[in-house]
RNA sequence: GCGCCCGUAGCUCAGCUGGAUAGAGCAACGGCCUUCUAAGCCGUAGGCCAGACGUUCGAAUCGUCUCGGGCGCGCCA
C-alpha cells in the first residue's frame, strides 16, 4: 500500500472513532512540496458540521493525529497544521528504509484481469511515420508501467493486410512495373520504387516496419494478421454468423446491418455490403471477438485521434456480444504535425511527401526520440520540428536525466565507503528534499497508470534530475568526513535506483558514462 | 450543422479527479570549472492560464456560452 493510502486509512479510522462526519476530504500531494509531502483538507470539510474555522479545527485535532501516527507509522513524518491544512513531511531515514536496497517493491495493483494492449497497427502500405512513433513510444511505455505495478498484459500489432489499401498499393506497383500511369488514388511515394523489386511487397513493408520498431526498442508479443487469421480461416464469417444468430442484425437493400443503435451508437452499421463483401467494421468486430476468445477480458487500444468516431460502434459490438464481461478502453493519441524549418510538412503515403520514423530516429537517436515523444500528454496535438530536434539533440531533456545517472555512477565508482544513512547527519535542505521526492516516485507512477499517462514519468525524472544536479553543486559527496560521505553515498545510490527504474520504464537507457 | 480534442512565458510543453505564491526546458541577459563528469549549477527577465458568466470558503483546474485551432461524421480502410 502506498504511503498516501496509509495516511488516508489512518485518518479515516480516526474520523469514525471520533464520530465526526465528513465527506469529500482527501489526502493529496501539495503542489509546493517544500511545505510537506502529503496534506489533508479534512479541517475544511469538518468546518461545516463543527461550525468552526478550518484553522481552529486543524489546530485542535493535529495533536491527536500526531499521537495516532506515532503508534501506527512511527518515525515516518513530521506532522503540523498550516493554514487549515494538516501536513505530513517525510523524514529522511524513513524514506531511505522505504526505498530499500532493491528499490521499491512496487507491486501496487492486484488484478485478475488479462489485459491485451493493441497499438500502432499500421497498414503495411508504407513506412511508419512520426505519428506511429508516438503511439509506439506511448504503447510500449504503457505496457512497461502496467507490468511494473502488477498487471498481466500482452501487446499486439494488428496487421491490416486485407482490403482496398493493400489492393491499391499492389496496383500501383504493378503499374510501375509495366511503366503504366498510376491508377487514380495510387501510391506515388518514392518508396514504391523499391517495392517494385520485391516478390512480396506487403511482406517487405511489414519487415521494414518490424525492423524500425525494433530499432526503436518497441516489440510486440504478437503480430496478428487480418488476412490470415480473420479472413482466410473464416473467422469473420463465423463472427458475423454469431451476431446473426443472436438477432443483432437485419437485412436491408441487400446489405446486412448490425443494430448498433440498440447499444448506444448513432446509426446502424453495415457488416456485409450489397456486393457480398465484408466491411472493415465486420473484420474489426471479428478481431475484437477473437481477442476475447483468446482469454483477454480487458482490451486497451491506442488509436490515432482521427479514429475517434469509430469507438462507439466497436464498443457497441463488443457489448452486444459479451455484455460487461469485457472492458474495452480506447486511448486516443492526437496526431503529430511535422515541421521543417518552421514550415508544416503535410504527410501522405499517396503523394509521397513524408518524413519517416526511421529518418527521425537516425537523426536524433532512439533515446531522445522516445523521451521526446512520450514526455508530452497524448491528447495534445504535438508539433515536431525536425530541424529543431536535430539542432537540439545535445540539449534534449533526456540527456539531462541520463547525465544525472552517469554522474552518480561516476561518484559511486570512486568510493569504497559503505553507504549508510543517518538522519542527524543530513544537513542540507536539498538532501532532505531529495530523499522525500524519491518516495513520490510511487505516487507519480500510480497516477501515470491510473490515467494512462506515461508522460508523467518523464516529467518526474526531469524534476528528480534537476534536484540531483542542484544537490551535486551544493554538496560534495566524498570528503574526509567518513560519516558524511557514507550518508551522501546512500542518498545518491537511492537516486540512482529510481532514475534507472524510471528510464527503463520509458525504454530509455541509463548510461554509466557519458 | 452535429460530435470529440485542444487554447498556460517569445517557442515546445508540464500543472487540471477544485486547494496554499502559476512551473520546466529551449531562446535572451549576467555570473560559476586548480575540487566526485560544465551534457552541469546560480541569478535576472518574461503571464489578464484565449474571453465572459456561473458553482464554491477557494477556480488555470468544474459548468454554460463565445472566439480561435485540430480531427471525425461512408455499403473507405
Amino acid at each position: 500500500m502506498r504511503i498516501i493510502d496509509r495516511i488516508q486509512a489512518v485518518i479515516s479510522e480516526y474520523i469514525v472513532q471520533k464520530g465526526y462526519e465528513a465527506t469529500g476530504w482527501i489526502v493529496e500531494i501539495p503542489k509546493d512540496k517544500k511545505i510537506a509531502d502529503y496534506a489533508t483538507n479534512i479541517s475544511f470539510k469538518l468546518s461545516a458540521t463543527l461550525k468552526l474555522s478550518p484553522m481552529i479545527i486543524a489546530d485542535q485535532i493535529t495533536p491527536e493525529i500526531v499521537k495516532i501516527f506515532e503508534e501506527k507509522m512511527s518515525g515516518a513524518f513530521e506532522i503540523f497544521a498550516l493554514r487549515g491544512f494538516i501536513n505530513f513531511k517525510l523524514k529522511s531515514n524513513y524514506c531511505f528504509e522505504y526505498i530499500g536496497n532493491d528499490g521499491f517493491s512496487l507491486k501496487l495493483v492486484e488484478s485478475n484481469k488479462k489485459v491485451l494492449l493493441e497499438y500502432v497497427s499500421a497498414n503495411p502500405t508504407g513506412p511508419l511515420h512520426i505519428g506511429h512513433g508516438r503511439w509506439a513510444a506511448m504503447g510500449d511505455t504503457l505496457k512497461r508501467i502496467l507490468v511494473h505495478v502488477g498487471y498481466d498484459v500482452d501487446t499486439e500489432f494488428y496487421i491490416n493486410d486485407a482490403g482496398n489499401q493493400i489492393a491499391n498499393l499492389l496496383l500501383s506497383i504493378e503499374a510501375r512495373r509495366n511503366n503504366l500511369p498510376l491508377p487514380e488514388d495510387g501510391y506515388a511515394g518514392e518508396y514504391v520504387k523499391d517495392l517494385v523489386k520485391e516478390a512480396d511487397p506487403i511482406q517487405a513493408v511489414l519487415l521494414q516496419q518490424t525492423d524500425i520498431l525494433r530499432k526503436f526498442k518497441v516489440t510486440f508479443d504478437r503480430w496478428f494478421s487480418e488476412k490470415k487469421e480473420l479472413h482466410e480461416n473464416g473467422f469473420v464469417n463465423s463472427a458475423v454468423s454469431v451476431m446473426k444468430e443472436k438477432g443483432l442484425t437485419y437485412e436491408q437493400e441487400g446489405a446486412l446491418f448490425f443494430r448498433s443503435t440498440d447499444f448506444g451508437d448513432d446509426k446502424d452499421r453495415v457488416l456485409i455490403k450489397a456486393d457480398g463483401s465484408y466491411t472493415y467494421f465486420a473484420a474489426d468486430i471479428a478481431y475484437h471477438k477473437n481477442k476475447v476468445d483468446r482469454g483477454y477480458n480487458h482490451l486497451i487500444n491506442i488509436w490515432g485521434a482521427d479514429h475517434h468516431g469509430y469507438i462507439k460502434r466497436v464498443k457497441a459490438a463488443l457489448f452486444s456480444l459479451f455484455g460487461d464481461k469485457v472492458e474495452l478502453e480506447v486511448l486516443l493519441g492526437q496526431l503529430v504535425s511535422l515541421f521543417r524549418n518552421g514550415e508544416e510538412v503535410r504527410m501522405s503515403k499517396r503523394t509521397g511527401e513524408m518524413i519517416t520514423l526511421e529518418e527521425v530516429i537516425e537523426d536524433i537517436g532512439c533515446d531522445a526520440g522516445r523521451f521526446f515523444l512520450v514526455s508530452k500528454q497524448a491528447d495534445t496535438a504535438l508539433d515536431f520540428d525536425l530541424e529543431l530536434a536535430k539542432k537540439q539533440t545535445s540539449d534534449n531533456p533526456v540527456f539531462y536525466v541520463q547525465y544525472a545517472h552517469a554522474r552518480i555512477c561516476s561518484i559511486l565508482n570512486t568510493s569504497q565507503i559503505k553507504a549508510e544513512l543517518d538522519e542527524d547527519i543530513v544537513v542540507e535542505e536539498i538532501e532532505h528534499s531529495l530523499m522525500r521526492y524519491l518516495v513520490h516516485f510511487e505516487d507519480e507512477l500510480m497516477i501515470a497508470v491510473q490515467n494512462r499517462e506515461p508522460h508523467r514519468i518523464a516529467t518526474y525524472l526531469m524534476e528528480l534530475a534537476n534536484m540531483f544536479h542542484s544537490f551535486y553543486h551544493q554538496c560534495k559527496v566524498i570528503s574526509d568526513d567518513k560519516k558524511l560521505s557514507a550518508n551522501r553515498l546512500a542518498i545518491i545510490s537511492a537516486i540512482k535506483k529510481v532514475l534507472a527504474t524510471g528510464l527503463d520504464l520509458l525504454g530509455v537507457s541509463a548510461p554509466e558514462k557519458m
